[in-house]
DNA sequence: TGAACTTTGTGAAATTCTGCACGAAGGCAT
DNA sequence: ATGCCTTCGTGCAGAATTTCACAAAGTTCA
C-alpha cells in the first residue's frame, strides 16, 4: 500500500462537488462574499454537516465562527475537481445528438471544449455541424494525438457504441461520456458516465407507483408513514 | 428515498433494475432463454451477488442449479418498477432541447408518451413541434388533469427552472426529469431526478487528473470509478 | 437412486456513507 | 481582557450498501 497517494476524496463526495461549484458561481454572480455551511445546505438540498465534511476534504478553508469566502472555495474546488485546465472533448457519433453537443457552446467556457466530431458513415464524413467537420472514426488516434483529446462522448447508435469506446479506449482516452443505452465493457482503468433518459423515466416510474398504491391503501388503513425523499 | 410500504427496495438497487431490463431486452432480442446472475453481473459490469440480491427484492423467481428466465425476469422488473402501464409527460421549455423530447419518439414505445409541451414565450406558443402544439405554461394544470399527466420534464432555462417546478407541483405533478444545472427546491414528497451534463463532465475530469497526477507520480496502483446517473 | 455439479438465496462481515453532537476557534460587544 | 455568540472541523455511531461464503435446492448422468 502506497500512502504517498494525494488524499482521495470519497465518490460521493465528488459527485456533489461539481453541484456546490454550480451554486457557488451563482452566489458570485449575485456578488454574494461569505456563505454557512448551513445556507449552501439548504441551497443544495442536504445536510449541513455533510457540507461541511465534503468542503474539508478540500482543506480546513472555513473560519469558524465566520464561515467561508465564496471565491476562494471556487478556486479550491476548480483546482480539486482538475477544471483550472481545459479538456478537450471529442463527439463519436454525428446524428442529431452529436451534432448538437458540436454546435452548442456552452461547454467550451466551461472548460470542456468539443474539438473534434466523427462518424463511421461515408455520408456523413466531411460535413460541416457548427465549427467542425465530422471526421473519419478510423482517424481517431491521431485526432486524439494532435487535438490532445482527453474525454470521448458517445452518441453513436446503440449498436455501434461498444466499437465506438473501443476506438476510443485504443486511442488512449480513458473519459467517457456514454449516451447510448447500453452497459459498455470497458477495463477498469477507464470511467465512464452513463446519461440515459430511459433509466431516469423508470426510476421516477417506481417512485410514482409508490406513491400512488399508497394513497390507494390510505384508503383502506388508518395507519399511515411519513414520507422523506 | 421515499417510503416503506409493503416491500421497499433499496434506492441503490432501483437504480440498478431499468440497467438490468435493458439488457434483459437485448438477450429476449437475441433469443436467449435463461441467464445466470453471473452472466447478467458480467454485461452489467457489477457483482454477481449483488444482482442476485437485487433480483431477490422482486421475490424468489430463479432456479437454483439453472439460472433465471429472460421472459419472465423482465415481467417481474416491469412490474416492480410500475412499467405495466404508461406514464405520460409533458415537457416544460420549448427550447431546442424541449422540442427535441417531444419530437423524439423514441419514448412513448417506452411508455412514458410525451403529450404535451409548454412555455412562457408568446412567441413559442402556438407553435408546433412534433405532432404537439406548444401550449401556454398558464394552462399546465388543466393540461395536467385533461391529459393524465404524472411526469415533467424541466427544459427551460436556469432562471425560469424553479418557477417551472413550482406551477408542476401546483399542477399536482410529482415526478420530475429536470434538465436545468440548478438544485430545483422542492417538497420532499416529490421526486427529482436531475440530468446536467456539465456535472457529469466535472465528475470525469476530477477522477482524469486523478491518473494524470498518478502515471505522473510513477507509482502504479489504479481505482476507477464508474457511476450511472 | 444417488453422486457430482451448478446456481440460487441469504446470513453476516466488510465497507462506505450519513448525520449527530460537541470541542475548537474566531468575531464582537462591553 | 472577558464572556457570549457563531460556525467550522471531526470523532463516532448508526444506516445503507456491497461483498463474501455457504447451505439449500435443483439438474444431469450413470
Amino acid at each position: 500500500m502506497t500512502q504517498l497517494q494525494r488524499r482521495r476524496i470519497p465518490d460521493a463526495a465528488v459527485t456533489r462537488l461539481p453541484v456546490y461549484l454550480q451554486i457557488l458561481n451563482n452566489l458570485h454572480a449575485t456578488n454574494v462574499l461569505r456563505f454557512s455551511s448551513d445556507e449552501l445546505a439548504v441551497l443544495a438540498g442536504v445536510n449541513a454537516a455533510k457540507v461541511r465534511k465534503d468542503l474539508s476534504y478540500l482543506g480546513s478553508y472555513g473560519t469558524r465562527g465566520v464561515g467561508y469566502e465564496v471565491t476562494y472555495l471556487i478556486h479550491q474546488i476548480k483546482r480539486e475537481l482538475g477544471l483550472l485546465r481545459e479538456w478537450n472533448v471529442v463527439v463519436i457519433g454525428a446524428g442529431n445528438l452529436g451534432c448538437a453537443l458540436a454546435k452548442f457552446g456552452g461547454f467550451a467556457p466551461r472548460g470542456f471544449p468539443v474539438v473534434g466530431i466523427v462518424d463511421n458513415d461515408p455520408k456523413k464524413i466531411g460535413q460541416t455541424t457548427g465549427s467542425l467537420t465530422v471526421g473519419d472514426v478510423c482517424n481517431l488516434g491521431k485526432m486524439v494525438r494532435d487535438l490532445n483529446v482527453t474525454i470521448g462522448a458517445i452518441t453513436t447508435s446503440t449498436a455501434a457504441a461498444q466499437s465506438a469506446v473501443d476506438a476510443l479506449i485504443d486511442a488512449g482516452v480513458a473519459s467517457i461520456l456514454n449516451f447510448a443505452p447500453i452497459v459498455l465493457a470497458t477495463p477498469s482503468s477507464v470511467s465512464v458516465r452513463n446519461v440515459d433518459l430511459g433509466v431516469e423515466l423508470q426510476i421516477l416510474s417506481y417512485y410514482e407507483q409508490m406513491r400512488t398504491e399508497q394513497s390507494e391503501s390510505a384508503k383502506t388503513q388508518t395507519k399511515s408513514s411519513t414520507a422523506s425523499v
